[in-house]
DNA sequence: ATAATGTCTATTAAATCTATAGACATATTA
DNA sequence: TAATATGTCTATAGATTTAATAGACATTAT
C-alpha cells in the first residue's frame, strides 16, 4: 500500500497539473481543497521541489507550481520519491536493490522471477501514467 | 515491499513444498535452514495452519507439513494472508476494499485506473506463481 | 513417565509513519 | 521601509505497525 504521504503527493500534483501555467498556488489552498494536513503537505511539497518536480515562489502572492510539464511527471517517479522502492522485494528493485537476507543464493532462487515480472508490469503502467493523462482522464470521467 | 513475516512465510512454504508428502518437519529445522527466528516462525506457521495451507502434528516426531497441494498454493494467497491487501490503494483492492479518504469522488478519479491496471497485472502473475512452479524453477536453476 | 514437539497469550523493542510547533527567510505592496 | 503573506527549515511528539521474545500449557510417541 502507498503511504498517506505518497497519496497526498499524487493528489497535490494532480491539483497543480490542473492549474499548470496559471501561476503559483498556495499550500493553504491545496491543503484545504484536497483535505491534507497543511504542515504535512508543506514537507511533501518541499521534497517535490528539491526533486525539481515543483518550483515555488516565496512571499506574498507566492506558492507552488509545476516545474516539469504534466506530460513529464509520472506515478513511477512520484512513488519512488515518496515511498522509495516500487518492487515487492529488495532483490528485484532497480533503484533500491539490496540482496535478500533470507536467500541463500540469488542465482538459484525460484521466487525472484515472479517478483521480477510483477515489477516490470507495474513499472510499465506507472511510467505511462503521467499527470497529463490523469487530468485528461478526470475530465473525461466527469463529463459522463 | 513485503514484510519480513511474508518473506519468511514464502521461504518456509517453499521449504515444505520441497518436502511434500515426506512427513512433518519441525519448526526448529525450518528456522535454522531458512535463517528465521524460531519464535517468529512459530506464529507464522500457526497462521498458515489456521488458514488450512499447512497442517501440523503435535508431540514427539511432530512438525508441520503442506496441507494443500503445492500446485494449489500461490503467492497471491500467501501475501494476502500475511500482509493483507496487494493493491497499492485501498480503493482498488478486491479483498480489502475501502473508499479513499482523499478522494472526493471515486467515479471521476483519474488516478484509480492506473492502480486498477497494476493490481490486475500483479494478481495475474502472483496467482500463477504456485509453490510447485517455484520449486520446479529452483531445481532448473540449480542444475545450470 | 519422560521427552519432544506444537499452541497460545502476553509483552517488549524497534522502526516507521503521520502530524504538529515554531522560529526564520523572502517577496510584495502600500 | 513597515507590514503582511507567503514558503523554508529543524525539531520533536504521538501513533501505529513490525519484528522478536518469553514462558506456561497441551499433546503425542515411545
Amino acid at each position: 500500500m502507498l503511504s498517506k504521504k505518497c497519496k497526498y503527493a499524487i493528489h497535490a500534483l494532480v491539483y497543480l497539473a490542473e492549474r499548470y501555467q496559471q501561476g503559483p498556488v498556495h499550500i493553504q489552498e491545496i491543503a484545504e481543497r484536497q483535505h491534507i494536513p497543511k504542515k504535512f503537505l508543506e514537507a511533501i511539497l518541499l521534497e517535490l521541489r528539491n526533486a525539481k518536480v515543483l518550483n515555488s515562489k516565496k512571499g506574498k502572492g507566492g506558492g507552488y507550481y509545476l516545474f516539469k510539464k504534466p506530460e513529464e511527471v509520472n506515478l513511477m517517479e512520484i512513488i519512488r520519491l515518496m515511498d522509495g522502492a516500487i518492487a515487492m522485494l529488495p532483490c528485484v528493485s532497480l533503484n533500491y536493490y539490496e540482496p535478500c537476507e533470507e536467500c541463500r543464493d540469488e542465482k538459484t532462487c525460484g521466487i525472484r522471477d515472479s517478483f521480477l515480472g510483477v515489477r516490470d508490469e507495474t513499472l510499465k503502467i506507472l511510467r505511462e501514467s503521467t499527470l497529463a493523462k490523469i487530468v485528461k482522464r478526470e475530465k473525461a470521467l466527469s463529463k459522463k
